[in-house]
DNA sequence: CATCGTTGGATTGTTGAACAATACTCCAAT
DNA sequence: ATTGGAGTATTGTTCAACAATCCAACGATG
């Protein structure tokens, strides 16, 4: 009962320490491949030739399968196989109006959000400035989606940020079918240091007509390379 | 190449008639023992047990398991088995803030949402007040779920429509945890009553505020009488 | 020529048994 | 009261087998 008990309180959550099953470990792997665009949208998954090579038996693999169709990342298809999930169009309007829903709410609410959040922000832009700085695209894609999992997180609600790192990870996808060049991400990056700067003003109002304005046109481009790739394929 | 070619395009899709595995079937089965209450939060699911019971092979039911951990119904915890989902507090007002984030943007933003998915509100309102003239408690309380699932529809968004729905499976595992009487549900069905009206209106600004009104209540009142239970059985 | 059976091969769906790895219980020892 | 150590029950994972299904190719039919 002495104050020196108490120790155990001040020490790190076992979370991270957390043992994991094989089938995470291997789900785990696969989504860094599709993220990645290792593995390219509408691949499919052959269970006996991955289980093969990543020495886990078939079922194994099959909970690791499970595991990403409901992520959206892998979609199953009976007696056929799982396939690298490929968006349609349609996909990319509902992924922007999801983000519409997710981050212009918590951007219009970011007076009441701790600082800390609102840092959290600005190292987004600031890591993406980085990475254009060393013309290193990918990081700088990946830093855009950090800012956009920054916004969402302003909201303050662990599912709510879970929800949006799974909407942004389609979206990845979205920019694998499309092979998205430099010149897709390179003018947001202005865009998002301003909106930062706004939230860091407390100016919530610019910040929100800045970020709706982001994205319709970023939908608005996306949509419409997506239109004439789909109508193209169709011939 | 005629006019009477395209009749293929009016057929209802395939969807609805899509072939599902036992796997899936076992998940909605189990899905729907979790949220009827037929499972209770805290219990553990013996994979033995069940796969006999249910005829189906313990990996096949693993596959199941973690659908439904994926769902948070359940949740995994590694050699010592899958159980309901048991929400603390801490959940609970995570989860409230999940739906603040998912249900006000999608009122304010109610005026340019179609008039369908207002009536869709409206219809769960009544099916609320008939279940309770009928004195079906149970049913007013999925009435009450199906009124806040309308709500997060008006945003128009597939994917925001099934993490609502998420959300909501998941709030009525905090009410299976304390046994909520029928008062619980009770003064909500009128204040879902002056929403819609303030819906149907155009008056977006009124419905936000009741909403949010509504939302803080029914926080307070689910917290409060949480950290008294969990208090209870820390003795 | 287009459409429709049929057939054979490849892949998934599912099972059951087996064994390893781990957590839990109980009991003894300090 | 805490620690340490069997023993047991359950999960984690693999493997091999078979059934069910899809798919592509072929040929038959009109």
């Amino acid at each position: 009962m002495t104050a020196t008990e108490d120790y155990i309180d001040r020490l790190p959550e076992p979370a991270l320490a957390r043992p994991t099953s094989q089938a995470e470990r291997v789900a785990d792997m696969l989504r860094t491949f599709v993220i990645d665009g290792e593995l390219t949208p509408g691949v499919r998954l052959s269970e006996e030739r991955l289980s093969r090579k990543y020495e886990v038996s078939r079922n194994t693999l099959r909970e690791a399968f499970r595991l990403l169709s409901r992520e959206r990342l892998l979609v199953h298809h009976m007696h056929r196989g799982v396939f690298v999930n490929r968006p349609t169009s349609e996909d990319v309007r509902d992924l922007f109006n999801a983000r519409r829903s997710l981050e212009l709410p918590a951007v219009r609410g970011a007076a009441d959000a701790p600082a800390e959040l609102v840092r959290a922000v600005g190292a987004a832009v600031d890591e993406g400035e980085r990475a254009r700085a060393q013309e290193d695209w990918w990081r700088m894609g990946s830093a855009n989606m950090r800012f956009h999992e920054a916004l969402a997180a302003l909201a303050g609600s662990a599912r709510i940020n879970e929800f949006m790192r799974q909407v942004l990870a389609e979206t990845r996808l979205v920019f694998h079918v499309m092979a998205a060049p430099r010149e897709f991400h390179d003018p947001y990056l202005n865009w998002n240091r301003r909106i930062h700067l706004a939230l860091a003003d407390g100016d919530a109002a610019t910040a929100c007509g800045e970020l709706t304005e982001y994205l319709d046109t970023s939908e608005n481009q996306l949509v419409t390379a997506f239109v004439a790739m789909e109508q193209g394929s169709r011939a």
